[in-house]
RNA sequence: GCGGCCAUAGCUCAGUUGGUUAGAGCACUUGAUUGUGAUUCAAGGGGUCGCGGGUUCGAGUCCCGUUGGCCGCCCCA
């Protein structure tokens, strides 16, 4: 056993891991490319007071924090949103607008671990900063779906449930409540399908009571399944920011109808995101069969810009996590098997042979070509059996034979076939055959 | 922070009511094989049985603690 491990909850990439993880960033980062978002990166640890700034002391709990040796208070970074705030509220007013920025990278939450989670965890987070309408969420959450498709996942394996925090507050405010208790029931809306009734215990206790009849039309408003249900619902209500949301949401459904992902999407006012900085449109992706924790998470945070010292700029934004995706992708059969494959190994006689064979090893790798040589000298039919393990498409026979008529002989791994061509010719001869 | 299950070789696991020097398969290395690759055969390396303590003549095995892992709760940005 060995004396060191990794700190619980961290993960270690061995070749063949780090290969899936880079295959899920390269299909992630193309697609983010495909949309036009840049990429961008910030530092590992930020001051602890940017998470202080606008969340409370449970979040405060499962940060990687402590304090440098020059006295600072500094945290792992949990997450992006805050610092792409940072980034873009500093240089906001000389940014093209929209500014659509993306990143790819690891972040640190002190938690327990569970299947899907751990202490140390990659997120694609995509942003799109300066668009206050919803053509921006149109972007984005094209963007989410295409990020998980590019993977060959399909409507049968993921959806997307889309709910608007504005509309309850404008729908609950009708009803004369004010913000506090909005606050209160959304936070019973967000645990209401997990604990039933239960949810609303929180309310009570802190409001003293719950009229049934506000109480049946929250129930009803989070069963709310389709924008017909949602404009049938508020047809009653005579309110101005209802009406102009609901065409917000045509707007929003119809662009994503037209881009043709409407199957993807489930209207769903049962989510509500259980975070404060979300104020519009928010929206998550889970598995069809519900095995899974939630796959990826975003919304409309309008007012985080400001509140973190920059100037007012309407945003949105999700982020996928590497560890619940990749669970997906295995569980449907869809994470490739790495093999990292030569085109070339170099099957070598002797040490006049290896000097001779080198000066083309050197060459094929300057052009680009993946070529093995065994480091010591081994009998051929080792070679072989290494060319053959190691993928090569093709074998480099630099044997005395051969080189004694100044050739070498070109082996074709896969049909057997072999023939001769003159040692100044390799480069040429290689290319031709890897084409053809 | 709370609860359940688990911990023997790199991996998957055997290991009898507590009893001599702890095993298998896979993987790895080498050889059979000094000019031709998926087989085969042989040999080898690798374990203070997670760690610490206790019970016992004797502990991989029983007890306590601890650390780590898996799973769930709280939380989930």
């Amino acid at each position: 056993m060995a004396t060191f491990q990794s700190l619980p909850g961290f993960r270690d990439f061995y070749p063949d891991e780090l290969a899936r993880r880079n295959y899920i960033f390269r299909l992630w980062r193309q697609t983010a490319t495909a949309f036009g978002f840049a990429e961008y990166d910030a530092p590992v640890l930020e001051p602890l007071d940017l998470y202080k700034a606008k969340s409370g002391d449970e979040i405060e709990a499962q940060l990687f924090s402590f304090t440098d040796k020059g006295g600072r208070e500094v945290a792992l970074r949990p997450e992006m949103t805050p610092t792409v705030c940072r980034l873009v509220g500093a240089k906001a007013n000389a940014l093209k607008r929209p500014i659509k920025w993306f990143s790819i990278a690891e972040f640190y939450r002190y938690e327990r671990m569970q299947k899907g989670r751990g202490r140390s965890f990659c997120q694609l987070n995509a942003d799109l900063f300066g668009e206050p309408g919803p053509e921006a969420e149109i972007e984005l959450i094209g963007m989410l779906v295409q990020s998980l498709c590019a993977f060959g996942l399909t409507e049968q394996d993921f959806y997307v449930r889309l709910s608007d925090r504005n509309l309850w507050f404008y729908y609950l405010g009708a009803m004369g409540l004010d913000e506090l208790r909005i606050k209160s029931l959304l936070g019973a809306v967000d645990r209401f399908e997990k604990y039933g009734d239960d949810a609303f215990k929180g309310y009570i206790e802190q409001f003293g009571s719950l009229d049934s009849d506000l109480k049946q039309k929250v129930l009803s408003f989070l069963q709310i399944k389709s924008l017909a249900a949602l404009e049938a619902t508020l047809a009653s209500v005579d309110n101005d920011k209802i009406t102009e949301r609901l065409a917000d949401w045509r707007k929003l459904l119809g662009g994503l109808a037209a881009m043709g992902l409407t199957r993807y999407i489930e209207v769903d006012l049962g989510v509500v995101r259980g975070l404060a900085y979300y104020t519009g449109f928010v929206f998550e992706a889970f598995d069809r069969k519900g095995e899974l924790r939630a796959i990826a998470g975003g919304g409309r945070y309008d007012d985080l810009v400001e509140k973190l010292g920059g100037p007012t700029l309407p945003a949105v934004g999700f982020a996928i996590g590497d560890m619940t995706f990749a669970l997906l992708l295995e569980q449907r059969g869809l994470m490739p098997a790495f093999v990292q494959a030569v085109d070339v190994y170099c099957v070598i006689g002797g040490a006049p042979e290896r000097a001779a064979a080198f000066g083309a090893i050197q060459a094929l790798r300057a052009a680009g070509y993946r070529v093995e040589y065994p480091l010591r000298e081994v009998a051929f039919g080792k070679q072989f059996k290494a060319a053959s393990e190691a993928g090569a498409r093709l074998a480099l026979i630099y044997g005395g034979d051969e080189l004694a008529k100044g050739m070498v002989k070109i082996r074709d791994m896969a049909d057997r076939s072999e023939r001769e061509v003159p040692l100044a010719e390799v480069v040429t001869a290689v290319r031709d055959s890897l084409q053809g």
